[in-house]
DNA sequence: CCTAGTGTTACATTTTACTATTACACTATA
DNA sequence: TATAGTGTAATAGTAAAATGTAACACTAGG
């Protein structure tokens, strides 16, 4: 996998697992893969997984089991809210960043939908 | 000033100049604070200042007088191009993050537009 | 010429993320 | 009960960012 060197990898996997958590690739129940087999897949440490996994732990997103490994929250209501967050923490970062620029907010929707138009154009 | 944590601060110092270029606060012709006082400004160190400003510099979005100080490019067109730059970089991220949450574009945009009129509420 | 203000650079140190390695604890099963 | 698979944790080492400090180079003005 590769990884934006501006932020810490740690974090990246955390945001990676949430996305397979949210879309469904991981569903509710689901046994993640082995710590040392997820260190394997993404070349990096099983320190540096489990650090990921610590936090999402914290965050009731996955529950550990001793001896037998890490599983999805069956609460899909844990999982819908975080889906929420994270869709409302893009758009914040989004929003502020941009008036930051000094665009308006008819200019932040705009500026979004002529980036969308042409993106269609290319594919 | 107040850091990401998990954003190196040099790159975030470098955000700051390019917004305050960008809005009109540093106007072309402009001369930066010196890097001591952008140090105690900033509470940060002048070699981290330096670092930032090294790469403002190699982008030719300010140009060093050695003994003067750092001043912005008179190059409007060059300051055009960023501020076009920095909103597509943004508006990128927003799509990327988000169709990885299998939200369409459709929902990406009226996601927007709540966020906003949400936002105008509150206020 | 001297001094204050400026950019530039170098060095040692601290901090933190990450790695490599090892060990321990628990579970399931042959 | 032995073994393989799992999570958990500790230790030591490396790399990069950031700091503290100092020195050097250039400019302007008295």
């Amino acid at each position: 996998m590769k990884f934006d060197d501006k932020i810490p990898i740690y974090y990246q996997i955390k945001n990676y697992i949430y996305r397979q958590i949210i879309v469904g690739e991981l569903a509710p129940g689901d046994k993640l893969p082995a710590v040392r087999q997820l260190a394997v897949n993404l070349t990096v440490n099983v320190n540096t997984v489990q650090r990921a996994l610590g936090e999402l732990i914290s965050e009731k997103i996955i529950e550990p089991q001793r001896g037998k490994g890490n599983f999805v929250t069956e609460d899909q209501g844990t999982i819908e809210k975080l889906k929420k967050l994270l869709i409302t923490q893009q758009l914040q970062e989004l929003y502020e960043n941009l008036h930051q620029l000094n665009v308006t907010d008819t200019e932040i929707v705009s500026y979004l939908q002529d980036y969308i138009a042409k993106r269609k154009q290319v594919q």
